[in-house]
DNA sequence: CAACGTACCTGCTCGC
DNA sequence: TGCGAGCAGGTACGTT
């Protein structure tokens, strides 16, 4: 599910193990996730000190003290295990736990570092993937390369909405799912921000443009609440799905804060609205929404 | 080119 | 209790 509060939660708890520590050990437990590892993958990795850990997107990049980038990307099920040298255990922004914390099953790589810390990646549908590419030439990679604005940067705005979705007839779920226009949003966060932008799921993109290309007020709202439910959910430390269990305080709860997400049947938590969730499908995915106050 | 559908995996939930 | 169908946060690639 990581969507950008998730990845963004799980950088922050990965930061400070491997910031400024040198991986001792990296083994594979297979020669793939959803991709081939690339070629000497450990070797490459081994004995680099990690300079860096930032985020793309839903991207992960660790940059290495060899000139290389890690770029890792978790996929739908993908969490990083944390095993600290005081024998404490952390998994951060986890958000897939099926009641499965601590189950080794899928761990694929793992990595242990300089400062003691071991850090495990599990990953039961193997979705997710690593990749080495030159620090240099990451905005060009094919990772990268294509990639939409960042939604909680300076460019996200009524102006930039309206220039990226004028004039496309495809329906706004899908625009906003869309990773070349803007990239991070997920099927939670999308449901999450037309419901706040009260947007139809289905309405055409191209409405949030004037004849011109000039913002309306639709694309205006809707700038606004995709930063509002980012940065309400990287705070909350995203949201953790399935049979989540508190064990540490420290995971997720934003999915406490779904107004539509997989809420199908119940009322529209909107002030005032009387309203039913519904449940349609685009593109192959559930849409969450409500037709009373998302009329367009 | 854009816009779809399909594929990639495992595991959980639901209805029978 | 078992079993099949349907569903799940992701992206890449094929076909229209």
């Amino acid at each position: 599910m990581p969507e950008l509060p998730e990845v963004e939660t799980v950088r922050r708890g990965l930061e400070p193990a491997m910031v400024g520590a040198r991986f001792t050990e990296v083994v594979l437990n297979r020669p793939n996730l959803r991709f081939p590892f690339p070629a000497r993958f450990a070797a490459r990795v081994k004995g680099r000190e990690v300079t860096a850990l930032s985020r793309r997107a839903k991207y992960l990049v660790a940059e290495l003290s060899s000139g290389e980038a890690l770029i890792m990307h978790l996929g739908m099920s993908g969490r990083f295990d944390v095993h600290l040298p005081d024998g404490r255990h952390v998994s951060p922004g986890d958000f897939y736990l099926e009641g499965a914390q601590g189950q080794s099953k899928h761990d694929h790589v793992r990595f242990d570092l300089s400062n003691g810390a071991r850090v495990v990646y599990n990953d039961a549908r193997r979705f997710g993937f690593m990749d080495l590419v030159p620090s240099a030439d990451l905005a060009t990679c094919r990772h990268f390369a294509g990639m939409g604005i960042e939604p909680l940067g300076n460019e996200l705005s009524g102006e930039t909405i309206a220039r990226l979705f004028w004039g496309k007839r495809t329906p706004l779920k899908a625009a906003l799912l869309d990773q070349r226009l803007i990239a991070g949003l997920g099927n939670i966060y999308v449901c999450e921000a037309l419901h706040r932008a009260r947007l139809h799921p289905e309405a055409p993109a191209g409405t949030l443009a004037d004849v011109a290309g000039r913002p309306t007020a639709k694309a205006k709202r809707l700038a606004t609440v995709i930063r509002d439910v980012l940065t309400e959910a990287v705070a909350a430390g995203g949201s953790t799905l399935r049979d989540y269990v508190h064990t540490d305080g420290s995971a997720g709860a934003f999915q406490h804060a779904f107004r539509v997400y997989d809420r199908e049947g119940l009322a529209c938590t909107a002030k005032g609205c009387r309203g039913v969730v519904r449940r349609l499908v685009q593109s192959g995915r559930s849409t969450f929404f409500c037709e009373t106050c998302q009329p367009g």
